[in-house]
DNA sequence: TATGAATGAGGTTTCATTCAT
DNA sequence: CATGAATGAAACCTCATTCAT
C-alpha cells in the first residue's frame, strides 16, 4: 500500500510512542520499531536518517503537542487565576487522555539533546502568561522556568506520581493543590 | 590486590557513576564499567548477578545516600518551617556538592524499578516531618507524596534545571523559592 | 524528456565510471549511481538484468573501447617496430586523456567475469600483429598472450603507476620503454 | 579452546585467503569469516578494530610474506643476471606453491591503502638490487619501479594470466622469458 | 577470588530489487 | 517508458555473559 509521507512518520512515531510505554526505551530496537509500525526495518530509514534523528523529532512533535493542549481553551479575559487553572487542567486531562505519554514521561527526558529541543522551540504560551501577569502585579517577580518548576510543573509530576499513590486522587484534592500552587508563585 | 567485598562493590558503583556522567546510561556497557572500575569483566558477576541486579542495587545506594543528607543536621526542636528550610537547603547543597548526581538525576529516573526501589525503602525522613507537621497543625492534610512535590521536589527540579537557565541563582532568590513552597503546603 | 534506448544505457555507464572514479567499485551502490546518471533507481533495471549483468556489460563497453584505441592510426605498412611503438603510445595516450579510466584500471580487474569476457573479444589486432611479425621472423616464437605481458602491457602498467612515481617521466624514458620491451619480444 | 594471540590472528589471515580465492573481496562477509576461521563473529574484532583494519593488516602481511620470498637464497657474490633469474623464479615458485595468493592477486590490488602500505615498507630488496647491477654498468639508468615493471613483474602477470592460457609453459618457454625482460632492462 | 578470551544473539544500517502508479 | 516508495535479507559491529585458567 502506499501512503503519503506524512502519513508514515505519523504512523511510526505512534509505534514509537506504544512500544517505549510497553517495553522502554532503551529496548526499543528499531527491528521492534519497524514490525510495531507494520513496515519494513528499511522504511523508517527513509523518514528518518537513523536512529538518533528519529528519536529527536518524535521528541519535537511531543512538545508541540504538549505545548497544544496546554494552551487549549485559554481565554486571555479570564482572571489571572482562571487562566493558570485552565492550564493546570489542561495539563492535567491531557495526560490522563494520553496514558502513553504519562507512562513515557521518565523516558523523554532521556531522549537526545532533549534540552535543546526545548528551548529551541517557543515557549510563548507560558512565558507570555508570566509576562502579562506580572505587569499587572498579579505574579511574583522570579525567572519564568522557576515559577514553571513550582507550578504548572506540579501537574506533571503528581500525574506522573499518582500510580503509585495509595491515595486516589479526587478532583478536591487537585484543585487544592492548583489553589496551593497559585500561591506559591502569586505576588 | 586484595580487596573485601564492599570494597570492590563501592569502587564498581562509583565507576558507574563517572561513566554515566560522562556518557549517559544507554551507553554503560560492561567492558567500559570494568575498565572504569581498573577489574576484570569477569569480576563484576562475582558481586552482581547481571547488568540488571548492579543497576537496581546502584540506585538503591543512590537513594540511601540522599536520603541521609536530607536528613542531616535535622533538629526536631526548630519550627517546622526551618526543618523544611533546612532540608531544602540539604538536597541544593548536596546537589551542588555531587555534579555527577546531579547531571545524572534524569539519567537515574530511567534505572530499572525506581519506582519499587523507592517505595520499598523508607520514607521516614519526610514522612516523620509530614505526620508530625500534620499533628501540629501547620501542615495542610494531603497525601505525603504530594506534599513532597509541592515541596522539596522543587530543589531537585530547580537544581536539575538550573544549567540551562540564563538567570543567576542568588541565595535570595533561593530563600523565596523556599518559603513560597513552604506557604504551598503550610496549612 | 524521451531517450532512445543506447542514450540511456550510456548515460548509466558514464555515471559508472565517474562514481567508480570517485569512490571505488565497492562503494558502488545502485540508488548512487541512479542519482549520478539522472534517473529513477528503477530506470536502471529496464536496461540490466542486474548489478552483475550491468558491471559486465560495462567491461564489455570498456574493452572495446580500449580495443578501438590500441588499433588508432595502425598502418600495415610501415615496420613492425613502428607499428608496436604506435600501439604502445596510443594506449599510453588514451590513459592519460581518460583519467577516470586510469584511476579505474585497478578496479576494472574486478569486474565480474572480466577474464571470459577479455577472451571472448576479439583480440584480432594484438594477435594479428603477432602473426604477422611471426611469419616476416621479426618476433620471437613465444605464445601471443606471454608478447603482450611483456610489450604492451608495460604501456598500463607504468601509466597506472605513474602517479606514485617520484621521478616525472619524460618521452625520452618512455621511448626507451618501448625500444626495450621492444627488444625483449623481437626475435 | 584457547589460543596464543598470534595464533588466531594467523587463523583469521587464513581464512581471508581461502575466501577470498573461493568468492572474491566483495563477498567476503565478516560472518562467512567467522565460520571459515572456527571463531565467534564477535571474536574477529578482539585482534581487528573493525573489516577495514583486519584487511589493512591483512595486506601488510601478504606484502612481508611476498617480500620474504623474493629475497630467497639471493647470493650477491653470483652474477647479476643470476640473482634476477633467482629473484625471478623465487616469485614464480611462490605463486605456484600458494594458488589462493595467486588468484587473490587481483584482489589484493583492491584492498584499501595498498599503495600506501607499498610504500611505506622497505623495498631494498629490488632496490638494493638495481642499484649495485647501475653502479657495475649493468643495468639500464631508468627509474627503479619502472624496471620492477619491466623485469620481475612479468613473472606475476605471466603466473596470474597462465591459468588462461591454451598453451603450456615450458620452463624453456620461462627461462626464455626471463633471459629477454633481461634483455629489456641491462644497459 | 579474579581474570579476560571467547561467545553469539541481537543491535543499527545499507542496498539490490520489485511493483503499483 | 519511467518512477521511486517500499521491501527485507544481509551487512558490520556491540555487548552481556560464561568459563577455563
Amino acid at each position: 500500500m502506499r501512503h503519503s509521507k506524512t502519513d508514515l512518520a505519523e504512523q511510526i512515531f505512534m509505534a514509537t510512542d506504544r512500544l517505549m510505554a510497553k517495553e522502554g526505551l532503551h529496548h526499543l530496537s528499531m527491528h521492534k520499531l519497524a514490525k510495531e509500525a507494520n513496515v519494513a526495518a528499511g522504511t523508517i530509514y527513509l523518514y528518518f536518517k537513523n536512529k538518533e534523528e528519529l528519536l529527536e523529532q518524535f521528541a519535537r512533535r511531543l512538545f508541540a503537542i504538549f505545548m497544544a493542549a496546554v494552551e487549549k481553551d485559554l481565554d486571555e479575559s479570564h482572571s489571572f487565576f482562571e487562566q493558570y487553572r485552565q492550564m493546570w487542567w489542561n495539563i492535567w486531562r491531557f495526560l490522563q487522555d494520553n496514558p502513553t505519554m504519562l507512562s513515557n514521561l521518565n523516558q523523554y527526558e532521556l531522549l537526545p539533546n532533549l534540552a535543546e529541543i526545548c528551548k529551541s522551540v517557543d515557549h510563548s504560551c507560558w512565558d507570555n502568561f508570566c509576562q502579562r501577569a506580572k505587569a499587572a502585579g498579579e505574579l511574583v517577580e522570579l525567572p519564568n522556568d522557576i515559577l514553571f518548576q513550582l507550578g504548572l510543573k506540579t501537574a506533571i509530576t503528581i500525574a506522573s506520581g499518582s500510580k503509585f499513590l495509595k491515595v486516589e486522587l479526587t478532583t478536591e484534592i487537585l484543585e487544592s493543590v492548583i489553589e496551593r500552587t497559585w500561591r506559591a508563585i502569586q505576588k
